[in-house]
RNA sequence: UGGGCUAUAGCCAAGUGGUUAAGGCAUCGGACUUUGACUCCGACAUCGAAGGUUCGAAUCCUUCUAGCCCAGCCA
């Protein structure tokens, strides 16, 4: 369920007093980097508040600063923003309004508006003065309008070097908000553009940009993060003097911040050059593509994201919160299987050895439609190597031990008489009887079994590789840097089996019974299937010490 | 120290003068169970602090405290 949000209440009002017929929203990405979990409120929140009251959402690249973007990251971020399934109206780049912004910002020099300064970077940062001080005016501010029109227009033809000359909003050198403290609009900057390659040498700066955009584009409602508050008098500022003929507003929200999760792009930069992590979809990140890797449902995120709501405060998410939705996404749609991870080998010293049975299950008791499949039975059996101790610990064990009888779900009870131990004393082999009476679905209820555990068949089960993963950082009271708290040894390759009769497709997400939800992953071939676990079931088993 | 924000349980988060202060996650009990799962029941808040206004305050006022953002030719 969502949690009701201020931003909804604007909009209803809005809608109410007719000051818009319809609902223009966007997400507006710079193509410098990947997408994380933390994105996800904005892209969702975007899409669905555009989609619940008829309107359109666009996905609009901000690039405008060819120095830093490439069009791979484009591709990147509209995969991740298709696989979450928040389709836009209509795909722009700021860069595709260039020519509009250049002949804006003319109309701001030819307004009096803007004045092209000659001072250095340096210089600037010295005459803008500082918290406590105003800041003082350039003195290129008075130029005449003629000779600010000729040397913008100098600027575009690439007259003057890089740097050599900005264009500036003349606004106020002494206003408390320094944003608005004559900033730059224009820089000269000879660098090749993903999008509009050598076009152009001069490029406008985001301050300047962005009210523009969405004014062309016609955005209703500009959702951007709390960091914005402060420029958004300068936003509205230039909105009105470029003369725009829709007025957006901008209104701020709270970035999403998810605890003890590595979101930094130099960190993940280097976890991957280190080799801590495989890739930037490791599925111990939380970037969108790791956790489609990771078989996360991108419902599950829609539901996360609503659940949080659209506040105006920031805090740190807890990520068990994701946990709990994506495991309700799983509950019913996916196929629950035997599959044993950490395998011991049982033999039933009672049961013939030439002779295979199958026996039938369903696939997923809460959700009848998925039907059943077949499972193959013999004497020589995987249980998962924790389900079994010699000694019955407590009387709390619900699991295999010498002389305790556990019922193998879906087929019959059986009783461990002996073990075997390898070179190393781990039990290597236990030996045990079953009884023929008490098979699944016949009715037996003569005695209750000590509890209910997962096997396979020896025999005909098939193997798979299954990674497991732990947090990446470890969570610490202790205010340390996060870089101090990488756990290394957060991912474990198991190499286990799975029922005979299961055949995955491509990324399909399974319940191994008892032990969690996974996923095939794309490392898997031909002859080796390749599990990641999405997400372990709950558990309220504590072992005891 | 200038400007802009934020503060409700371990973590999120509704609430906009009258409610027993929603809900989710986590935690702790207990029931049920062919998944120690699911489901079901139950427990869990002196609303950052102090004053004030009011019949009545998380909501209004004052003062204070704590935290976040801003001095790029980044976005």
């Amino acid at each position: 369920m969502e949690n009701k949000n201020f931003i909804r209440t604007i909009i209803e009002t809005d809608l109410k007093n007719g000051k818009h017929d319809e609902i223009v929203t966007r997400f507006p990405p710079e193509p410098n980097g990947l997408l994380h979990l933390g994105h996800a409120r904005a892209i969702i929140m975007n899409y669905i508040l555009s989609k619940d009251y008829g309107g359109r959402f666009n996905l609009r690249f901000d690039d405008t600063n060819p120095v830093k973007e490439d069009t791979i990251f484009v591709e990147g971020i509209k995969k991740d923003i298709a696989w979450l399934g928040c389709h836009w109206d209509a795909l722009y780049f700021a860069s595709d309004y260039f020519e509009e912004m250049y002949q804006r910002a003319m109309l701001l020099v030819k307004r009096g508006k803007a004045f092209v300064c000659d001072l250095s970077a340096e210089q600037i940062k010295l005459h803008r003065g500082d918290f406590d001080n105003p800041g003082k005016e350039s003195p290129y501010r008075d130029r005449s309008i003629e000779e600010n029109i000729r040397l913008f227009e100098a600027m575009r033809n690439g007259e003057f070097a890089d740097g050599a000359k900005v264009l500036r909003a003349k606004i106020d050198m002494a206003h408390p908000n320094i944003n608005m403290r004559d900033p730059v609009i224009y820089r000269i900057q000879r660098a090749h553009h993903h999008n509009t390659k050598d076009a152009w040498c001069i490029y406008p700066m985001y301050d300047f940009a962005h009210p523009l955009e969405d004014a062309i584009e016609g955005i209703t409602h500009s959702l951007c993060s709390l960091e914005f508050e402060d420029h958004r008098p300068l936003y509205d500022w230039f909105v009105k003097h470029c003369e725009m003929e829709q007025v957006p507003r901008q209104i701020e929200f709270g970035k999403l911040n998810i605890a003890n999760q590595i979101m930094g792009k130099r960190l993940i930069r280097k976890l991957v050059e280190a080799g801590t992590v495989d890739a930037w979809d490791d599925p111990r990140l939380i970037t969108l593509s790791a956790l489609r890797r990771r078989g996360v449902p991108p419902l599950a995120i829609h539901d996360f994201v609503k659940a949080l709501g659209l506040p105006k405060s920031e805090g740190h998410t807890e990520i068990n919160m994701l946990d709990e939705f994506i495991r309700e996404r799983f509950k019913v749609s996916a196929k629950r299987i035997h599959a044993v991870i950490d395998p011991v080998e049982v033999v039933l010293t009672n049961y013939p050895e030439d002779k295979t049975e199958t026996l039938t299950a369903p696939l997923n008791r809460e959700n009848e439609a998925l039907g059943s499949r077949e499972l193959t039975f013999s004497n020589t059996l995987y249980i998962e190597r924790e389900d079994f101790l010699e000694e019955k610990p407590n009387k709390k064990w619900k699991r295999l031990s010498l002389g305790i009888e556990v019922r193998l779900m879906h087929a019959y009870f059986i009783k461990a008489n002996t073990v075997d131990y390898d070179a190393n004393g781990n039990v290597k082999t236990i030996y045990a009887t079953y009884d023929p009476e008490t098979k699944s679905g016949s009715g037996f209820n003569e005695r209750k079994p000590n509890g209910n555990i997962h096997f396979v068949d020896a025999k005909t089960a098939k193997p798979a590789e299954i990674r497991l993963y732990e947090d990446l950082v470890i969570p610490d009271d202790d205010a340390q840097p996060i870089e101090e708290k990488i756990n290394t040894d957060s991912k474990q390759v198991k190499y286990g089996f799975i029922e005979s009769g299961i055949t995955p497709q491509e990324r399909e997400s399974f319940q191994f019974t008892r032990l969690g939800y996974f996923t095939l992953d794309e490392d898997t071939t031909a002859d080796r299937l390749v599990f990641n676990r999405t997400v372990a079931l709950r558990s309220s088993f504590k072992p005891k010490r």
